[in-house]
DNA sequence: CTAACAAGTTACTTAATGTAATCAAATTTA
DNA sequence: TAAATTTGATTACATTAAGTAACTTGTTAG
C-alpha cells in the first residue's frame, strides 16, 4: 500500500535518482558550463544530456542562456533552488570518502594488458 | 574526454541515483524492516526489491539477517556504512520541503472524479 | 488435503539508455 | 563560390533496465 509519506520528498528522490542528473548538477556546482564542456566532462552522449538539461530546466534547477555569438554560445548555470543542493552533493562527497573503497572494477578507463592485446 | 575527477564520488553518485536505491536506504534508516515491509512502503516490485538489496548488501551497505522461526522471518537493516548516509538523507529532506512544491501530477494516487466512473 | 504466509524467482512486456549518424545556422577556409 | 568547422542539438535503431504477473519452496494451521 505504499504510503510515500511526504511526496515532496518522493519528488526530490525522483529528481536525484536519475541517471546523470547528479553529476551535471554537481558539475554545474563550480560555476556555468556549456554544453560541450559538460558532455566531455562525463560518459554521457549528447542526446540524455539535452533530454536532462531540458528535464532540470523545466523544474527550474537549471537556467539556460543563449549568448547570439558565432558560433552561439549556450551557458547553463544553477538557480537558488539548484544551488540550495550544494550541501547534499557536499554531503555525498563526504561519504564516499570515508566509506567507499575502490576496487579494480572502479577504474573506469583502467589500462590493463588485454587492452594491448 | 570525461576526466570523473573523483572515483569514489563517482560511485557515489552511481550507488545513490539507481532507481529505488536511495528510498530503501531511507526506510531502513527507520530501524530494521523485513522484505514485506519494505515492499509495501514503496511501489516497488518484489523482483527490483530482491535485486536491488543484494546489490545493497554486496556493497555492504545492509546486513540480511535470517531468523528460522516458522514462517521464517528475514530482516534487512543498515551496517555503518548505510547509517553514515542519514544525514545525506536528512539534507535531502531539508531541501525538498524548502524548494518542492507540488502539482497535481505529483500526488500519486490522487482520487479523481474519473477514478469512479 | 487445502489454504496461507514469507521470501523470493522466472518468463515475458514495456520503458529507458546507449550509439551513431544527421541537422541547422553562422562563419572560416580553400 | 563550395567545402569544412563549430555548437547545440535530434532521429533511428540496438541494448539494457524496469514493470507485471504467475509460480516456487518450506512450513504450519484448519
Amino acid at each position: 500500500m505504499h504510503d510515500s509519506m511526504c511526496p515532496k520528498f518522493d519528488k526530490a528522490m525522483q529528481l536525484i535518482s536519475k541517471r546523470w542528473t547528479g553529476l551535471i548538477i554537481h558539475q554545474l556546482l563550480n560555476g556555468p558550463k556549456r554544453f560541450c564542456n559538460i558532455e566531455s566532462a562525463m560518459p554521457i552522449s549528447g542526446r540524455l544530456l539535452s533530454e536532462r538539461l531540458k528535464e532540470l530546466e523545466q523544474e527550474r534547477i537549471v537556467r539556460r542562456d543563449v549568448y547570439p555569438e558565432t558560433p552561439v554560445r549556450i551557458e547553463y548555470s544553477l538557480t537558488g533552488k539548484g544551488l540550495a543542493l550544494g550541501p547534499l552533493f557536499k554531503e555525498l562527497e563526504h561519504w564516499s570518502h570515508e566509506w567507499i573503497e575502490l576496487d579494480e572494477a572502479d577504474f573506469p578507463e583502467a589500462i590493463v594488458a588485454e587492452d594491448r592485446v
